[in-house]
DNA sequence: CATGATGACGCT
DNA sequence: AGCGTCAT
């Protein structure tokens, strides 16, 4: 399998935040629910939405009440608050779960960052008037770069034939963290008490955030952002370096910055213009050292390239050293970060059109259209209540393991959503062995060596099989 | 009064 | 470095 044979699986964690939810009150497992930031005006405002209370037409951004009037069994989750702020941990956290299973499963996992999707695709979609990612294939190269641009063009051109072979980057880390809030109409930041305590209390988010990262990710944000609007509806970032870790250090730097644009008195209580959004945002994440030996920059068990870019520097470890690295910018432009990968559940529409594209190629997979359904319920079942284990288990059932129909293997229950999408991944690759007429690259996209090996590599061997003891 | 909090990224 | 845009 090489860049131009690889499955790519996406997944997209429907209405993530209610499944939290529920996983903690499985009570309303089933029910039609949604999770509100603060509650006191108009029953705060929805974040997520399920698809039982889509079905009534209750959508995210609405305000509790409008959702309890549209669906009287509507029920809201709360965002815990701290400090009077809406705190999303709770769901960082269970992202975080995530993601664990996924890095403990697959070699390439890379958070989404999705560039040519969304709107995007629809204008595409609407511009040359099709419905399928396939039938773009009757323009030419010419007719799309024109349209999208020649950068966008050739990507779409190849894209369209199948043809994409941005690497997928291990990457799971944020770039920032940052806390902010919004303080609409009356409740505008109008005094320096009012700025101090928010500092404060924004300072404090920021900070234990950054403890808990740096503790778990062994690095170190250097530069602090802080951004805020006014009622002029000016927004405003200025940065300072971050040289220690400190809550009154966040929140004195924070108010030092934005006392630069009160217009009023200093010696006066009064801020003007007031502030209606206030952020703080921490980045320039650096590795704080000595997290790897030596032993581990020489070892050979790694096929991985992390790349860690900090302000004045970029390093790069690898497995092999072999040949000079050509950062030239050529190549950059094509490291275009796209999607995502992922695995494990494909599910919903994305991946049927895919299908219906490849269908019309001669790549198509033979196997049934099997859409696993993982639910964030099955997926986490291991963290959930026996009774939902026991209800979302397939075959038998001894105690800690089961039986997989498909291998016979006993695979610990907790493991076994996982360990369906690898036989679901596997078959994937025996249909794709023998399929062997495939479209080669008209333009051979250049690329670098180490990624090149990155993607030389069999489905197999691309996901980590557990041990099993 | 009032679609909020937070990310990533592109442009300049 | 700072601002704007887009997405969820």
């Amino acid at each position: 399998m090489n860049a131009d044979h690889r499955v790519i699986a996406l997944i997209d964690m429907d209405c993530f935040y209610v499944q939290v939810e529920q996983r903690l009150q499985p009570e309303f497992l089933g029910k039609p629910c949604g999770v509100a930031q603060y509650y006191t005006w108009k029953g705060g405002g929805l974040i997520a939405v399920n698809y039982e209370a889509r079905n009534f037409g209750v959508k995210r951004g609405m305000r509790g009440e409008q959702a309890k009037e549209l669906c009287p069994d509507f029920h809201v989750f709360h965002v815990q608050e701290v400090n009077g702020k809406a705190n999303l941990t709770r769901y960082r956290d269970a992202s975080a779960d995530v993601f664990r299973v996924l890095n403990a499963n697959f070699k390439l996992v890379e958070k989404a960052s999705i560039d040519e999707g969304g709107k995007a695709g629809e204008r595409v979609m609407e511009l040359f008037q099709v419905e399928y990612i396939g039938q773009l294939r009757k323009y030419s190269l010419d007719a799309l770069q024109t349209s999208m641009g020649e950068k966008d063009g050739y990507w779409l051109f190849n894209l369209t034939r199948g043809i994409e072979t941005t690497a997928v980057n291990s990457r799971n880390l944020y770039k920032t963290i940052s806390a902010s809030k919004n303080f609409p109409g009356k409740t505008c930041l109008d005094t320096i008490d009012k700025i101090r305590i928010w500092c404060h209390n924004l300072a404090e988010e920021i900070f234990n955030r950054l403890e808990k990262d740096r503790a778990e990710n062994k690095r170190r944000a250097k530069l602090l952002t802080v951004t805020c609007t006014l009622t002029t509806n000016e927004t405003i970032a200025r940065s300072c370096p971050i040289n220690e870790y400190s809550i009154d250090r966040f929140a004195n730097d924070t108010l030092k910055i934005l006392k630069q644009y009160n217009k009023n008195s200093s010696t006066s209580n009064i801020y003007t213009p007031a502030i209606i959004n206030l952020g703080i945002s921490a980045g320039k994440f650096l590795d704080s050292v000595n997290t790897k030996s030596i032993a581990d920059l020489f070892s050979k068990q790694t096929t991985k390239v992390e790349t860690i870019r900090s302000t004045e520097n970029t390093i790069n470890w690898q497995e092999e050293d072999g040949e000079e690295e050509d950062n030239n910018i050529e190549e950059k432009v094509l490291e275009k970060p796209i999607t995502t990968i992922t695995t494990l559940s494909i599910q919903g529409d994305f991946f049927r059109k895919f299908k219906k594209t490849d269908e019309q190629i001669n790549t198509q997979l033979k196997s049934e259209n099997k859409t696993t359904t993982s639910s964030i319920t099955s997926f986490f079942s291991r963290y959930t209540t026996n009774e939902n284990v026991l209800n979302s288990s397939p075959n038998k059932i001894d105690d800690q393991y089961i039986t997989c129909s498909k291998c016979h293997k006993s695979i610990l229950m907790w493991n076994m959503p996982e360990h369906d999408d690898f036989h679901y991944a596997h078959e994937l690759q025996m249909e794709e062995n023998k399929t062997n007429s495939i479209i080669k690259t008209s333009k051979p996209i250049k690329r670098k060596t180490n990624k090149q090996k990155i993607n030389n590599q069999t489905l197999d061997s691309f996901i980590n099989k557990k041990p099993k003891n």
